[in-house]
DNA sequence: TGGCGCAACTTGACACTGTCAACTTGACGC
DNA sequence: GCGTCAAGTTGACAGTGTCAAGTTGCGCCA
């Protein structure tokens, strides 16, 4: 009758991910500022000092957060590609518009994702497989890779348009009002320079 | 014979300054996470809970610093838009190319203007002077908007692609390697899509 | 001139944070 | 049975923001 927990190695089993799970409920509920060691192992009902010995620290923490929050992220992308239609136009301003909403609705996720610092050893790796949200949006960015360029350069073209339309935006620094939806912001108007990717002399 | 300060009204005299200047300092020695209420009043020799009766918490103080650090921002940049050439191009560029280089030099203080939340009230506005930054920035895209659109949307789509390139760059995301000069990323790649900007159709 | 008022700070306390050393617990191999 | 070691606990410490209460010194008005 020992069927009550899947597995439970030690004491915890899998804190590892309750802590995770925790840290990432904390950031919807409270944002960035409002996630701490002690508060994710309060969640998890562990000891305070319980996160140090699967974490280096609260950057460890967050990095690791960071990869599940990733992987949230791409699955949104994912679907994103799908939502506007089957071009490869209208699959590229998907994958836009899913990153402004998935902004707007995981601020605090957004925020720690692309709030690591590479250079910081003590973060997790993320990683970049398969179906990671930097290799949905290369696929979708082929299509509009000129004949003899670097496919990268019209995905970092792209990738940064994007990436600084929505920091800007959802901190509010485009307009007079906070954004709630992406209609509250010029993303068609921004977006049309999406038809001019590429990197072709001009005419 | 009391010209030893130029105004002192109370104790200190010019407090709030001082904790900003004390602030910025921290920033650029220790990264946007050393910087602390106690730590500012400490450098400028005052109790701990002086910055409370200049700012409205940490937040203030972030507000106010960024206030000051938009203004070196701006002169940044103003320099930056004459040092590539005289063409509205090149001053384009310049700009650009100044952008990135600020926030390697200076990340912390980019962390801090652009990691401001507009609706957050307990911040200090950020004043948009005709030597602002922003203004730079529209001036600087004034002979590539097309006739019969809004300056703004080009002044966006340009601000978004180069914020975001710095954004990711900065933070080592675009590449294997931890940049610490413009010409370590595809600057020049990417701000090709520049040549584009506009929003008249196509072809 | 004298005292009142108030802004500009100081002082001390509190809860919360990350981090560390020392300790306990329980699973596993032999 | 016993040692070993990972996993987690406990208690302490310095640093943090914040609040209430006290102090200081300048300006103003009678």
């Amino acid at each position: 009758m020992t069927l009550k927990t899947p597995k439970k190695s030690h004491h915890h089993g899998d804190l590892r991910n309750a802590l995770i799970k925790a840290g990432i409920e904390i950031l919807e509920e409270g944002g960035i500022d409002a996630l701490s060691l002690r508060k994710c192992a309060a969640r998890a009902g562990v000891s305070h000092a319980a996160p140090a010995h699967h974490f280096d620290g609260l950057p460890g923490l967050k990095g690791a957060i960071a990869s599940e929050a990733f992987a949230v992220f791409s699955r949104h992308m994912l679907e994103a590609a799908q939502s506007e239609g089957d071009s490869p136009q209208a699959r590229l301003k998907g994958i836009c518009r899913g990153y402004v909403q998935f902004g707007l609705a995981h601020r605090a996720l957004l925020d720690t994702i692309f709030g690591i610092d590479m250079s910081d050893l003590r973060r997790e790796p993320i990683e970049h497989d398969d179906s990671s949200a930097y290799q949905i949006l290369r696929d979708a960015c082929a299509p509009f890779v000129p004949d003899g360029t670097q496919p990268e350069v019209v995905e970092f073209q792209v990738w940064s348009l994007i990436h600084g339309y929505t920091m800007l935006f959802v901190r509010g620094h485009l307009g007079e009002i906070m954004p709630t939806d992406v209609t509250d912001g010029p993303f068609e108007e921004v977006m049309a320079l999406l038809d001019r990717v590429g990197t072709a002399p001009k005419s």
